[in-house]
DNA sequence: TAAGATAGTAATTGATTACTATCTTATCGG
DNA sequence: CCGATAAGATAGTAATCAATTACTATCTTA
């Protein structure tokens, strides 16, 4: 049969290019998703791919440059209108785990490329990405202390660290059980804990 | 000039195969590892490990059993003769850096493992690590709170969940700084935070 | 010390990888 | 409506992968 592909105009296409890689990331390890399987999974073949982007790694570039606008741009807009800082955390914390259950392969696609030996455009916007979201969290913490809602005693780059990891801690968790859904439901627990770490109040 | 590797005993060849696994993946992303890759490390010709297993998935197994074996027996360790529920908790936590620390391609082992979209022996025996390092925190758990160090509010499995992401979360963070020490370094910090968020007293 | 068992090498395999050259078809501006 | 061009298919490439082969060196032991 083989019906012939749409024809896309070329932005379009890069566009349905970084979504059909989120999506396999999702159920795969990103480092051994192929040009192959994503030009499969978005009905192309697998040589048109070569027309949008120079190489393959350009193709990763563009997938952590989508992540990064949409991951900031949602936890802005979560912390927007929000008085209290620590309510401003917890709305951060839990649009970005809202996120991840959108995206699975987003938190495995961003570990993936910490860990490459050598320096690639996708790692170094990863890392881009990671120092943008410290500069938000720190600045909250800071917020924080001087309203009185935060420990002053309280380490700003532990804390930090931690908020992180506590998103890690229910990625692993959902890896383990299977479930992408069982973070939504251990959020909130997982939080309150962190909270009651860094808050000022028992 | 091409020495001859030494002629080893298989059991010992294994082991060192093993070892040779856990040193390259501190350096690159675990699922990037050649059988080529570590032949070469290990001074022996690629096709040469193939005598000693049936196949590289095989290999993968006895590197997660290595490290099944010597993490528990690690925590284990540090956990005897300590009294306090919240004292063996951080025992534990800093046992588990410091293995970390002296293997840092086991993180990423297991992380990449958990995240196989098939069921290998290998992923298998991750899940089975991570079980049982579940049972022996809800166990200190437990008795903490009936010992009255921790707050019986805790919802026990977020407890558990946190405590491995604030791992997860320092992990990542060497991973970004490029410097594994900066975990020994972070630490303390961290579980200072995770300590005050489950315990009793303020 | 002869002979079998064990552990190594070197070369090659088919499969798979990212990438490219060439041909074909769809889209769009004049 | 027509020609230019953008976007697709087809069919290759060299490189690399895990695994296997035929053969050799080195232990072990009867």
């Amino acid at each position: 049969m083989q019906t012939r592909a749409k024809h896309l105009p070329a932005e379009e296409r890069r566009s349905v290019t970084v979504k059909a890689v989120i999506d396999l990331a999702g159920a795969q390890n990103p480092s051994e998703i192929t040009t192959a399987a994503i030009a499969k999974h978005m009905s192309v073949t697998q040589g048109s791919l070569f027309r949008h982007f120079p190489n393959k790694e350009a193709i990763w570039l563009a997938v952590m440059e989508w992540v990064s606008e949409r991951l900031l741009d949602r936890i802005d807009h979560s912390v927007r209108d929000v008085a209290s800082p620590l309510a401003a955390m917890e709305a951060m914390f839990m649009s970005h785990i809202n996120f991840v259950i959108e995206h699975p392969g987003v938190p495995r696609m961003m570990f993936g490329e910490l860990q490459r030996a050598d320096m690639t455009p996708a790692k170094r916007m990863v890392q881009t990405l990671l120092a943008r979201y410290a500069v938000r969290l720190q600045q909250l913490i800071d917020e924080g202390k001087t309203q009185g809602e935060l420990a002053v005693a309280v380490d700003a780059t532990a804390a930090a660290t931690l908020f992180i990891g506590t998103i890690q801690g229910l990625v692993m968790q959902s890896l383990l059980a299977g479930d992408v859904a069982a973070m939504r439901r251990q959020a909130p627990g997982v939080f309150a804990i962190y909270r009651r770490g860094i808050g000022s109040t028992l």
